[in-house]
DNA sequence: CTGAAAGCGCTTACAG
DNA sequence: CTGAAAGCGCTTACAG
């Protein structure tokens, strides 16, 4: 394996002035010298060892994207993380650095892979509220939280207006004639994301004097097992003469739940409307085509990133938080009510 | 930040001894001493510096899994390499490893990051068959790839039987009266895998004396965007009187055509047949139901792994390939021919 | 069972 | 513009 001090050999300098043109810092190299070493780097295929720069530097060009994983679940299972997952790498990589993924089980294990490789950053995705308190205790790189809702003050999070989706999900079931509302999510209360789509929800249907009866809210335990969606499918098909419409927090629960109601013989959107969120790509692959809450998983991960780059840049920079708009994109599962 | 050195300090020993005891080479300290050093470990929270370590043992710990990315295609947005990744990284750090994850762009940006930083290992998603032999040239630490085909020797591959699957799916639909049957796929060529698929489907179509024709090949471009599908779907909806139904190598490219088929006031089954393959969630979230070739994504990641470390544990460790089995998954996509 | 010391491949004041 | 040298935090023969 070819060094560094190979090159200077080679190049008749010394090991500093190497490591300076592999640094950019050509300012301290004379133009002869840099270009002499860019070519003899070229023709050895020297590599720089990053271990040791990050050794010596303390600090790694590394990035982490840290998921939070019950048990034995797949977190990347779930288009919605896959795709930030994705788009968060690809980013990373025009910046430079590589990305490092932790499936994570407790916040202890996690400082333990950011500290042991000098982690520059890191950006955390599905945390849970009460665990980022602890994430902040334990380890002081810059951090960037995705979808989560805390009271921490310098939190840096990027995240999408729920409230307004459960507003808009609201006032477009209400303008068909909808007043008996289901609303199917995972647990309201673990995460703030789904408690705050209920609650733009409900808010928006008290405005229009509508009252949400709690026997309508039905929340899936936390292991969302399609087969315990579909059974709820199936269970909602039978208050079809109450209900006529449901709000679905999630385009993956929706389809699950449609496959339900139709394997009970009832048809969406002629007998139960339903609308869901994320505009994932499924809603185009589903008949009926999904009306959904559309939000912009691309961008939000290219924010994240880019704030968080922009916390690397400058130490002083200022926690950033970013609400990105959600808006309402209309298909084939909501009709008039009948 | 604690080091090593702060730890033998505070113990009373050399850093040779706690050393031994943070690699576990217990026959070498008394129990005594071991016993003070690990508590002195945990009580300082002493994380080891993975750099160092790395440096010291020219080996890092890291396993890194490289996904072929197309120009700004995020590969994780598809749920076939977002299953596999998230499998893998379950496992990788279940065996105490760390994975670091590069989108591709050519072999030599790889070759880069694998030996910038040690890499121990890496496994291979989606790499075309030419580009293969180039990253055996480049970089001699243990790969494993999944879906490739190769004529390289010591390639350690896990796939599946595609072969078998196209078999399945002709012999499937020959049962149900179909003759006319249309091939639909990414282009034919470029992965061995879609090719051998249509080898399998072929042959067997002959094997039942039914002729295979040219005409009733479809291959989408090499850019799969959703809106080329669906306009293939409606002009297979025109040739509907011809063909009666249609073999699909995923199930992602399968929904799609369907909601062409649809939109051209075409019926699935009861005016075309269609099969699928992968047997992804997409299956059973859309109507009708996909009839599909089924596979089993998270053994496919477990067992690469698997293989990966074989060959970390003992360099002698042959080159093992892979071909697990395919089933036919049967739902409501498939009716008699007219 | 234990330790002194060299070495892994870089970076970075510092002096010139 | 250039270089000698210390240092980053570990591991590993080697000697005892």
């Amino acid at each position: 394996m070819t060094t560094l001090k190979d090159i200077a050999q080679e190049a008749g300098v010394s090991m500093t002035t190497v490591s300076n043109v592999i640094n950019g810092n050509l300012s301290r190299v004379s133009k002869e010298s840099a270009q002499r070493i860019e070519e003899i780097i070229k023709l050895r295929g020297y590599i720089p060892n990053s271990s040791a720069r990050s050794l010596a530097k303390n600090r790694a060009n590394i990035i982490a994207i840290i998921l939070r994983g019950d048990k034995d679940e797949n977190a990347l299972a779930n288009p919605h993380n896959a795709i930030l997952v994705g788009k968060m790498i690809q980013e990373i990589q025009l910046h430079g650095y590589h990305t490092m993924i932790n499936m994570m089980k407790g916040p202890e294990d996690i400082t333990q892979s950011l500290r042991t490789w000098n982690v520059d950053g890191a950006v955390f995705l599905g945390m849970f509220d009460d665990e980022i308190e602890e994430l902040y205790s334990v380890s002081d790189i810059p951090k960037v939280f995705i979808d989560s809702y805390s009271t921490i003050r310098q939190l840096s999070n990027v995240g999408i207006d729920d409230f307004k989706g459960g507003q808009l999900a609201a006032r477009y079931l209400l303008s068909y004639g909808h007043q008996n509302i289901a609303f199917v999510s995972p647990p309201v209360l673990r995460t703030g994301v789904v408690h705050q789509r209920f609650t733009g929800f409900c808010s928006e249907l008290e405005k229009h004097n509508v009252s949400f009866q709690k026997s309508y809210q039905f929340s899936l335990e936390s292991d969302v097992k399609p087969n315990k969606i579909i059974a709820l499918g199936r269970s909602l098909a039978d208050k079809a003469d109450k209900i006529t419409a449901a709000f679905v927090t999630s385009d993956q629960i929706a389809s699950y739940l449609i496959q339900g109601m139709i394997s009970a013989g009832i048809r969406v959107p002629e007998d139960i409307s339903i609308i869901g969120f994320d505009n994932l790509a499924l809603c185009q692959q589903m008949t009926p085509q999904l009306t959904t809450i559309s939000q912009n998983l691309e961008e939000k991960a290219t924010r994240a990133v880019e704030i968080l780059f922009h916390r690397l840049d400058s130490d002083s920079a200022p926690a950033e938080s970013l609400v990105l708009d959600v808006s309402l994109v209309e298909r084939n599962s909501v009709a008039d009510k009948y």
